[in-house]
DNA sequence: TTGTACGCGTTATCAG
DNA sequence: CTGATAACGCGTACAA
C-alpha cells in the first residue's frame, strides 16, 4: 500500500508538503495541491492510521465493552454508541466481557493497548476500585449502566429502584394485592434495586411480599418459564407478577398459556427494558422504557468530550429514569 | 503510560531485552526476564498496538461491515463473528454502513486506513467489481451473505433460492393452494432469490401466484402488518402467508389476529431467519433457519486465516443452505 | 545472553 | 509557500 513517500517521490514533492495536503495544512500552493491530490488517487493512497495514531497520541477510536451482542438490550446500547460515534467519525472497537471479572478486565485492558482514549464500557464484575483507576488513566472513561460515587459524572445510568418502585405503584393502583416477582439469580446491583424498589411500594401500600412469591432466575425467557413453572407448582397465589425484565416475561407468560391461565384477565404480567419482543409478545407487553439507545449515545458523547480535553463537571451524573409503557398485559382487578 | 524505554531504564537493560521479554523471546536470563517482569507490573506497562501494528504490517484486529447493530439478524451475525476472535484473541473493529452504497464504501475504507488485514463485511449496495477489488487489496477480505464468482472462496453464503423452495414445498405439502407472499420492496439479490425459489416450487406443483397475490413491504415489523392489511383490503384470498423474514411475519400475524383470523387454522404464516423473535411470538413461528451465527464464524475464521498467508482453495465456496423449523403457525388443510 | 541501530508511516517544528 | 528532520513506541537484524 502507498505510504506518503512514494507520493512524495512521484509528486515531486517533500514528505511535509504531501502531509500538508492530507490534513487540508495552510499553506500549500493551489497548484502542488492538485497535482499531489491526483496522485494519491491514482496510488489509491490511505493514511495509515496507526502511524498517525502513534505520532498524535490519539487514536479516532471508541472502545466498547458490553457483554453480549447477541442480547437485544446490548445491540440497541450498541446501536446507540454507533450513532454517535458516525456523527463525530470515530471508529469503534468492540471488545465483548461476559459478565465476569476476567474477562471484562481482559477487553478493557486490550481498548487500552489501542491506546483509545474514550471509551465506554458496561462492566457488572469489576470492583468500583478498578473501574476508578481505570477512569483516572483514561480521560474519556465512562461506564454505562452502573454508577460510582467517586466517578459520578462518568456515570450514565438508570435509576432501577425508581423502577421497580413504578411497576409496584402501577400494578397496586390497578387493584393489586397479590404479587409474585421473578428476580434475577445473578443478584448484581440491578436486580437487588428492582426488588428494593418493588419492596418500597408495596411497604407503601401496606401490602406484603413473601419470600414464597420470589423466584430467582436465569434473566432470559427460559428462566422465565422455569421460575413461573415453579410458582404454578408451588400453588403460590398472585393476580400479577413482577419480571425482572422482557425476556423472563415473556418467559412466564408462555407458561402461563400453556396452563391455561389469561393473561391478564387471570393474571397480569410486567417486563421491564422495553425491548422490541415487548412490542411483538402477544399480548403485548407491559413494561418499564429503559431509554438505553438515549443513554449510550449520551455515553458516548461525554466520552469523546472528555477525550478531546473537556473537563467533566463535578457533582454532576447521568441519572435517567424508566417509564412505564401500558400495553396488553396489565388488568385492573 | 509507560513505554518500553521506561521500563528498561528502569531495569538497567536495553529495549531489546524488554521487548524480548514482552514476546516471550529467546534467549533472556531468567534472572532478568523476572525483574523486567516485575518492574512492567509495577509501571502498569501495556504494550502499544499502534506501534506494534505500524512496526510488524499487522493489526491483530479484525474489521467488521454490517448493515445495522438493532436488527438481531445482524446481532447473531456479530455474536458469531465475536465469538472466534476472541478465541484468536483477535479485536473487533466495527463499522456500521446501513445499506447505502457511500456508507459501506466509507466503512471499508476507514477499516483500510486501520490496516487491518482481515475483515468481514457485509455488503449489499456495493457493486462486484468493487469488492472485488477489495478482494484483491485485502488478503483476508471474506464476504458474508453474498456471492461474487469471482471470489467464490470469499464468499460465506446462503442459498437463499433453495429457501424459498422449501417454504413452498412445506406449505403446498400440507395442502395449501391459495398463497399469499410478502416480499421485500428493498429488490436487492435475496429477496428475488427467495421468491424465485417460492415461484419454482409453485410451479412444480401447478399453483399460480399471481401478482395481485404478492405485496412488496419494508422488511420489518410494520412492513408486514401494512402488507396484510392490504391483502386483506383488497380481498385477496389464500390460506397461507409465505413471509420475507420473520419480522414480516409477525406484523402479519398480528393484524391477522386484529381482524379476528384465527392462525393457523384459517391462515398459516411462514417466516425466515429464525430470529429470537419467531420464538417469543404467538403462536410461535414456522420459519426458516438461517445459521447466521454458525456462518458468521466460518467467515471470520476464514478471514483470519487467509490474513495469516494461507491461501484461499481455488473452486471452492462456502454455501449454506436454510432449514425449516416447524413450529405452531402451520396447519395442514 | 545482551545491546545498538535502523525502520515502520505520520505529524510537527524548525529553517529557508 | 516548501523542505529537512526529529520524534512517536516498538521489533529485529546485526554486533558484542
Amino acid at each position: 500500500m502507498a505510504t506518503i513517500k512514494d507520493i512524495a517521490n512521484e509528486a515531486g514533492v517533500s514528505l511535509a508538503t504531501v502531509s500538508r495536503v492530507i490534513n487540508d495544512g495552510p499553506k500549500v500552493g493551489k497548484a502542488t495541491r492538485e497535482r499531489v491530490k491526483k496522485i494519491m488517487r491514482e496510488m489509491g493512497y490511505r493514511p495509515n492510521a496507526n502511524a498517525r495514531a502513534l505520532v498524535t497520541q490519539r487514536s479516532a477510536s471508541l472502545g466498547v465493552v458490553i457483554a453480549e451482542l447477541l442480547d437485544p438490550f446490548f445491540a440497541t446500547l450498541a446501536h446507540g454508541i454507533e450513532a454517535t460515534t458516525r456523527k463525530h467519525n470515530v471508529q469503534i472497537l468492540m471488545s465483548a466481557g461476559s459478565i465476569a471479572k476476567d474477562t471484562e478486565l481482559k477487553a478493557i485492558e486490550t481498548l487500552l493497548e489501542h491506546r483509545c482514549e474514550a471509551m465506554v464500557v458496561h462492566s457488572k464484575a469489576l470492583e468500583d476500585s478498578v473501574l476508578i483507576e481505570f477512569a483516572q488513566q483514561v480521560p474519556g472513561f465512562v461506564l454505562i449502566n452502573r454508577y460510582i460515587k467517586a466517578i459520578a459524572n462518568r456515570c450514565v445510568w438508570l435509576d432501577n429502584k425508581a423502577g421497580g418502585r413504578l411497576m409496584a405503584d402501577h400494578i397496586i393502583h390497578q387493584g393489586h394485592k397479590k404479587l409474585a416477582v421473578i428476580s434475577s439469580k445473578y443478584q448484581i446491583d440491578d436486580p437487588v434495586a428492582r426488588l428494593a424498589g418493588i419492596r418500597q411500594g408495596l411497604d407503601a401500600a401496606g401490602i406484603a411480599l413473601p419470600d414464597s412469591h420470589i423466584e430467582y432466575a436465569t434473566p432470559d425467557q427460559q428462566g422465565g418459564e422455569k421460575a413461573m413453572q415453579s410458582l404454578l407448582a408451588r400453588g403460590v397465589e398472585f393476580s400479577a407478577v413482577l419480571a425482572y425484565n422482557d425476556a423472563v416475561a415473556s418467559g412466564a407468560m408462555t407458561m402461563l398459556l400453556d396452563h391455561n391461565i389469561q393473561i391478564p384477565d387471570q393474571v397480569s404480567v410486567v417486563g421491564y427494558d422495553d425491548v422490541l419482543l415487548a412490542k411483538y409478545c402477544r399480548p403485548k407487553l407491559t413494561t418499564l422504557h429503559y431509554p438505553i439507545e438515549m443513554m449510550a449515545s449520551k455515553a458516548a458523547e461525554l466520552a469523546l468530550q472528555y477525550a478531546s480535553g473537556i473537563q467533566p463537571q463535578e457533582g454532576v451524573t447521568y441519572k435517567y429514569t424508566p417509564t412505564i409503557v401500558k400495553r396488553e398485559s396489565v388488568a385492573r382487578m
